[in-house]
DNA sequence: ATCTGTAAATGTAAGTAATCGAAATATAAA
DNA sequence: TTTATATTTCGATTACTTACATTTACAGAT
């Protein structure tokens, strides 16, 4: 009947069915005023079931989820500094190593002090520059289209290119690691250069923060064992390292 | 589905896909005035979630400001400006253009304000990025390694590569116009990338200040009838302009 | 069984705020 | 200049909040 529990079930219900509801449009299906619907939605709102707009409500945050290259950068910039930092460590004399694009890798370029000579090969304009700086490193770009997004190459050129090398280390940015599924990122053309970056390196090192574990982008770079290392920070848990140790990847938490 | 939160996800989703937005599309895709997209990103500029331009938005990454800002830049930095804006007007729609490296032509990039789709080839990373700001260009990147000081590339990774194009303009900075001599500049790494452009290109258009003129650097890049236009300040002696005409070279003073 | 008080649930009404577009004005680009 | 884009102002519409009234359920008293 006409009860309280049962509304928000209703209403629940209905926001996992389409991802959105409206107040007049439950007013008319639960035979309710409109007030009532919006006390219901501020209970489910406190309850942190859905999120409250104008006129309705949602069932995930509108403004969470895909944010740009420059506010991604802020989000756990403190993680992604102490993860560059731990990861420059791991660079010896005259290495040459591959590094891929995103904001964590970026930091991860900002933390590299080379004290003997060092061959990088990137994709990342930003990256590049932020190099270029070091007398003692010799910067190779990667050729390729530009992506607006992230100022980084992709394409076809710089994965022929990359068969001409071979290098140390990769490292690689990430938006997922599943240990089921892989590691992941948002492009498909990305995802492809990335692998190719693999194959042109003799260990795998991946730089992630804790919110990319669990998750899937749409383009898959490769299996998990795929990965020799990676480093993140500390909230991971120790179920998920004993999980993807019993893989072979050796997970290292800063 | 009239609504603003709907409305923002768009938004944001199209950035993401684009990199750029543009009001007048907004309004037709989402069915709802100018004066509100406007209102839009203005909220979505507040929230630090895109950057606000004339006629639509951007993710435009504020990086361009760690371009190499030497001496060299600051240097007759007026007659550069007046010198890429009488290049820009050379662009015509639908191009694909070749853009060398050095500061001139760096002034040339900052002067596009491309309205029709156009290709850019360039070795310069920070022509590169400064061109990824505009949606309608596609910017690819030649590579190389990284030379210290210009943050441009050079090799024969990109001389192979630019064997695969023709364009129909090469947009070339110099460091020695002789009209005995031909066109010169300091490195011969550089020299000889540039004269690849010349051949990946129908039009040769040489951006150079009147310093230039009668100099000579180490590296030679080629001939002078193998220049079709120079575009330079008034400072140019007639002289000079008449010997390079019966040469068959175009000179254009700004 | 029938009152009666209390609290929770819901509705009504009135005032407040948010959304949005039209028109006018201002500003920037060509 | 002309043209395109921005901003401002205003009014209409819709949604929201608040305060208070009504209903309902139920416990305890009569």
């Amino acid at each position: 009947m006409a009860n309280l529990t049962h509304r928000h079930q209703k209403i629940l219900q209905r926001l996992q069915e389409k991802g959105y509801v409206q107040v007049n449009e439950l007013c008319q299906q639960l035979q309710v005023s409109a007030v009532t619907i919006r006390k219901d939605l501020k209970l489910l709102e406190q309850k942190g079931l859905l999120f409250r707009s104008h006129g309705g409500a949602s069932l995930h945050n509108p403004y969470i989820n895909e944010l740009p290259v420059n506010e991604k950068e802020k989000i756990r910039i403190e993680e992604k500094r102490r993860i560059g930092e731990a990861a420059a460590k791991l660079i010896e004399p005259d290495d040459a190593i591959i590094i891929a694009s995103g904001t964590t890798v970026l930091a991860f370029a900002r933390s590299i002090r080379p004290r003997h000579h060092l061959t990088v090969i990137t994709a990342s304009l930003n990256v590049a520059l932020e190099l270029n700086r070091h007398p003692e490193t010799e910067v190779i770009q990667l050729p390729g289209v530009l992506r607006k997004s992230s100022a980084s190459v992709i394409g076809t050129y710089a994965e022929q290119l990359l068969q001409q090398f071979s290098c140390s280390k990769l490292f690689l940015g990430v938006d997922g690691i599943d240990p089921a599924f892989g590691c992941t990122t948002t492009s498909l053309q990305e995802a492809t250069l990335n692998h190719c970056m693999i194959q042109a390196a003799r260990k795998t090192i991946v730089l992630a923060d804790s919110s990319k574990f669990g998750k899937r982008g749409f383009g898959k770079i490769c299996d998990i064992d795929e990965v020799d290392q990676i480093i993140t920070d500390r909230e991971v848990s120790d179920t998920i390292v004993k999980i993807l140790d019993e893989k072979g990847v050796e997970v290292v938490r800063v």
